[in-house]
DNA sequence: TCATTATTGACCACTTTGGTCGGTTGTGCT
DNA sequence: AGCACAACCGACCAAAGTGGTCAATAATGA
């Protein structure tokens, strides 16, 4: 497989991979053109399917490969991490902005694999987004600690709000910073700022 | 303007209503289809420009559509709720079910619209999108009664943290009953499950 | 120098696009 | 019944775009 795209460097790579994790993240599978991707990254048309085998294969790929990265880079680093929920979401949104200043349509790209709807790729995509999901599911909120929560609401009522709000949060950030470059973006100013919020829910949702 | 249109009976006229919010939710602008609509609506393709002179100006007819619907059946029912942040956010939720039942697409319509960047309708778009916008913050979070909160958080912290949870509530309803069809809900069991979570915020974030 | 690999972009057959228009059907009036 | 007129249909149009190919060129390393 890959092997012709795998050889390429570095840098190449990443602009025809972050091309076309755009691509399908703004349009899905079925409307995705690779007319577009190939003039966003810069290649010619020929080059792509001397990479990949077809269109299909080049989204199997992509696939696989932020499966890899967020598996990696994300979810096995906040396994070990106690069990407060809260600690866990500070150093997930860490995380995540490594991971965005590489890969800046990634969140965008799997967002959308959650809601994918074309029957090409169906079958294959169904069985590593459930597996993704679960693992990441497991790595975020599994064994919580919800004994730091404060005990007189339910915990599982407190985990739900904590996850939603925070999720916004996450959403608001990546649209605001979204024009910017991606080494433009004031990455203290925002964990300040983030900070505030993780003190409140701390203050509210915690035991005293 | 619209005349054909709007000398329809209600039944038809919503049917193709939806197929159109439908499509351009799904799609954004520029690849939505009328294809897609007319077949989806069931009417032919000359109906469609016998009513609309273009796709443009069918989409700017739903656009003042949904607004109108949306600042009549919505935001001015709220206006008149008082001051409690999580009062109007309950009332919200219901009126967004009466709405919800009668066209399904709306709010995933609005929600594109908030993200279009196709050229073609942006001046027109924009403008009306923004005093939409304004009067929708207006009538949800203006004269917030920030008293009834917690003082030893910021006010605008709890705000936020409140918007951001139960927006991702409203999604989160949303996609889990998006399968269903829209009479088949059981809004009773529903909305009492978002009274819990509303018991949880009062519990949390407001004076005692 | 030359063999091999990487890369190009014009080109292919095919589908879909927004929109048109000659014709048919339905409705209400006389 | 006969008529006028609007509502409606769907085959059709040129234009644009689709995923994918391939002969030709450029780059590479020995």
């Amino acid at each position: 497989m890959y092997e012709n795209f795998i050889g390429l460097k570095e840098e190449k790579r990443d602009i025809i991979i972050n091309s076309a994790l755009m691509e399908f993240a703004k349009k899905g599978y079925d409307l995705a053109s690779t007319n577009e991707m190939v003039k966003a990254a810069g290649i010619s048309k020929g080059a792509l399917f001397h990479y990949f085998a077809s269109k299909k294969a080049l989204f199997l790929f992509l696939c696989e490969y932020v499966f890899g990265v967020v598996s990696r880079e994300f979810y096995e680093q906040i396994g070990h991490c106690g069990g407060d929920l809260l600690a866990r979401y500070r150093r997930a949104a860490m995380l995540k902005g490594a991971v965005y200043q590489r890969y800046p349509p990634m969140f965008e790209f799997i967002k959308r694999l959650t809601v994918e709807k074309s029957s090409e790729i169906a079958a294959e995509l169904k069985e590593q987004l459930e597996k993704m999901t679960d693992y990441g599911y497991q790595c975020l909120l599994g064994n919580l600690d919800t004994s730091l929560f404060r005990q007189d609401v339910p915990a599982d009522k407190i985990r739900d709000l904590t996850i939603w709000a925070l999720e916004n949060y996450g959403n608001r950030s990546l649209k605001l910073t979204g024009d910017q470059r991606a080494e433009d973006i004031d990455m203290e100013a925002l964990s300040f700022d983030f900070d505030q919020y993780l003190d409140v829910l701390r203050k509210c949702f915690y035991k005293q």
